[in-house]
DNA sequence: AATGAATGAGCATTCATTCAT
DNA sequence: CATGAATGAATGCTCATTCAT
């Protein structure tokens, strides 16, 4: 066996038991998670899960680092889409919405990493979060300059658009309430916050 | 001493209870406080939780309505309180951020709570979010009928607005970054929640 | 209120919770009996059974007392009754039959008592089972004078009677299966019990 | 260490906790028994004895099956020995004086387990007292084909044996006298229970 | 005398982590 | 590398007993 060979079943290995925890972590709550568990659910012994991670937290934040890698992945791709900065924020609403549909339990993840995160998680996985705000605040900065978007502070703008959204799937799929959320089509919660809730020309405080 | 005085030193005694155990809840994950813990910091003995609550959780969910009841309060006097709509979504934001500046654990509670809540409270929990949105609704419906607002899902509306907000808040609290929130006043947010993110007149999708 | 009727009530109320604790106590372990409960059974505060008994071992002591006040009396009547000590061990066993029937629970406490009693009962209780003894005992000597009985040990004979019956209504009771001894006549037990399991005239031993 | 070892290693741990629960729960009260002081004695882990048992009262149950192996095998031998039945009853009346002495804690047990299995235990500790009234019973009904015992329901006689001999080790035990059985010999109690207490000849009701 | 609110010692059980094999 | 038996700290909850009223 090669070195070559060797890593890759150590990754593969290490891919196997952070999947498996995926799965379990997204349907309970971090505390109610047990290591035998998850040893069983991978295939592999319960020491085994020391030798790839730390330690419970540690699995539980590589967990939360390997689901943000498709969901960032996603939203570069749909920041890359379309033409204009309008389009580009639509695509990420229309992504979301799918991602939502299909992940569920990511967003229950997402939830519970703020919470665990808070006061568990080492600096790395918020950065995440910070990345994800920087990349649509570029892309509105990019609408600014185009004259898509009036001029406003693009952070906020994008702290409010993906708050706003996350949000709508936040209850969706907390309440389980997600026809809810498939009542509304992604033109509609578009307009409301490209276009505001004020009537054009209404006069405003 | 008289019956009212010791109907409120027993009232004196749960509130207590549930004073510091918010404080508590407020700083760290459910299944990390002691009910000896709390039973500390409220200065009586651990049995004597039990005379006033049935369990631990029975206990957060008490904690949880009561810090509702303060936010619950905060809001229906702001939503009074304007005479536009659009002003009282106003007064809302201003009561929130400084309700977020003076009470910026209970956000974390609230977070906490939708997750517990999804897996261990009871519907009534659920009750007060909903009751929120409902609230706001109204409101903005109000603004609707006035010609304020364009015409729009209402709810939809109301969920982007306390989203978008909540958004806000909770990336200041959790990820302590409190600077970001006190750099953007309320009208600037206001702005870009009430008039959208385009240019007025601006083409879109 | 004089002193006599001061008395009286003191004794209604000792009284009255031995015998709702008698009850309590008849239905389950003595660990799982609180006292709170026999409070309530009692209707009394929890705070008075501490000015009537010292500890709940006190308590369990006075009402295996009181239950054998009962026994004792009934006993006295059989071995006072019969003519012959034939007779008056009949007596016994019969009644014995009736109790059991009416006061099933009674038998259970004795079994409980036997082994509370031999880590936390006082010789005093002791005392009542030796008194037992010792009444059939007289009864058994009687009838060894008269000529009724064989010449024999006559305090082994009184505990292989009491031993032999109790066995049996033990085993009814703690198995719940009377249908057994219902089924046996008292002329039966008393013929094995007192002529023994032996063909007359087969040569043993 | 091969396999064979390795399987003695694993019976040997779960023995050891058997026989030191065995000895606590001897000398107290179910109740009065922690399972910390079980694992003190056993010398493991409190933890490890929740590998080989699901709970406390699992242990109790085994403790109990694993008492009665003993007494099971030991009356099994007796009722093989004798060549009539009366030798293989006064077999079984000498054994058990024996094992009364050296198991004295036995007799304790199982008086606590007739109680505690009442209320706690399976049908499954039952069934031991049902097997051990069977095995005489089978004995007696060769007495009563042999000629050697009177035509007499063998279940009531097998009930009263034992009962009545039960009663004695009982007393001697938990009213720590034993002196007084030790000054019996076992023909004085079988002439007892074997030829009844009366006068052959005399004439009883 | 009577009460019952308050107490805190006590206990069964779980589970992250270690380490001998 | 891999394992899983062993561990013991940690915790929610109960209940006999006390004591201020």
């Amino acid at each position: 066996m090669d070195q070559k060979e060797h890593n890759s079943e150590k990754v593969d290995k290490k891919e196997r038991i952070i999947r498996a925890a995926l799965e379990i972590f997204s349907s309970k709550l971090f505390h109610k998670v047990s290591m035998s568990e998850v040893a069983v659910a991978s295939g592999v012994g319960k020491g085994t899960i020391y030798l790839y991670f730390d330690s419970k937290e540690s699995l539980f934040r590589e967990v939360i680092k390997y689901s943000y890698s498709f969901y960032y992945e996603a939203l570069k791709e749909c920041l890359e889409a379309g033409n204009s900065a309008y389009e580009k924020l639509k695509e990420v609403m229309t992504m979301q919405k799918d991602f939502m549909q299909t992940q569920k339990r990511f967003i229950y993840l997402l939830a519970e990493e703020k919470l665990i995160g808070s006061l568990l998680l080492e600096d790395e996985a918020f950065q995440c979060q910070q990345d994800i705000i920087e990349m649509v605040r570029e892309v509105i900065d990019e609408g600014i300059e185009k004259g898509e978007f009036k001029i406003m502070d693009s952070t906020l703008a994008a702290k409010v658009f993906m708050g706003g959204i996350a949000a709508l799937w936040y209850d969706a799929y907390v309440y389980e309430n997600d026809k809810a959320l498939r009542q509304y089509s992604v033109d509609e919660i578009m307009n409301i916050i490209c276009h505001g809730f004020c009537e054009p020309g209404a006069v405003t405080g």
